[in-house]
DNA sequence: TCCACGATCGGCT
DNA sequence: GCCGATCGTGGAG
């Protein structure tokens, strides 16, 4: 398997998270190394009310004006970090947020990330729980804002080909979470994978 | 300078 | 189903 290209992350943003379905998120920490499939993701376009790029380039959003292959990583409810891929030209401001991926690698490291106190359960719900959300995810993958602008073509934090998804295995349905710009279908995840995320 | 609020989560009812 | 945590950001003044 091998690296995605910049081809990959240039094209328009709707194409790119599609296409994001079934590829492998790649982190490397010292010599541990994290992995896991992305099953959900959402798109957020330049010209729409919940990207936060909507109302132009701000300190907070400015690495998402990138070309695609950068990782926007963003902190939110004063208490959570979300990850997105930056998508698209240079200048434009467009992004996938990466809502939840199926751990693949490095899931001892992950439990230690997100049950880093208490002790948990011991059950499939906790391989289930690790990473069904945007902010599991990013916690899991210990993303934050040090991640923040990194570029997916270097050898800490990239992508790899994974699995083509068919287009009768994608489904479209409505963003969570936005007060704006609801109606647009531009959620988009794997059919029958028990790692998308709830609400 | 101020202040309302958010691309969430986990716990409690 | 609902609510509180917790704080950086950016729009308003």
């Amino acid at each position: 398997m091998h690296k995605l290209p910049p081809s990959f992350y240039t094209r328009r943003t709707l194409t790119v998270a599609k296409d994001l379905l079934g590829k492998i998120f790649v982190r490397k920490i010292g010599k541990k190394i994290l992995s896991g499939k992305i099953v959900e993701v959402e798109a957020y376009l330049h010209n729409d009310p919940a990207c936060h790029a909507f109302r132009g380039m701000t300190e907070r959003n400015k690495v998402m004006f990138n070309e695609g292959g950068y990782l926007y990583v963003y902190f939110t409810y004063g208490v959570h970090y979300c990850a997105n891929i930056v998508t698209y030209k240079k200048g434009i401001g467009e992004a996938v947020l990466i809502r939840a991926v199926e751990p693949i690698e490095g899931i001892e490291v992950m439990k230690k990330s997100r049950y880093s106190d208490v002790s948990h359960r011991e059950d499939v719900r906790d391989l289930y729980n690790l990473t069904n959300g945007p902010a599991k995810f990013a916690q899991a993958f210990g993303l934050e804002r040090e991640q923040n602008g990194i570029s997916l073509l270097g050898d800490e934090i990239f992508l790899l080909q994974g699995e083509q998804i068919p287009p009768s295995k994608i489904i479209a349905t409505t963003r969570i979470g936005i007060t704006a710009g609801k109606e647009r279908k531009w959620r988009f995840y794997i059919r029958d994978n028990p790692w998308i995320s709830k609400r």
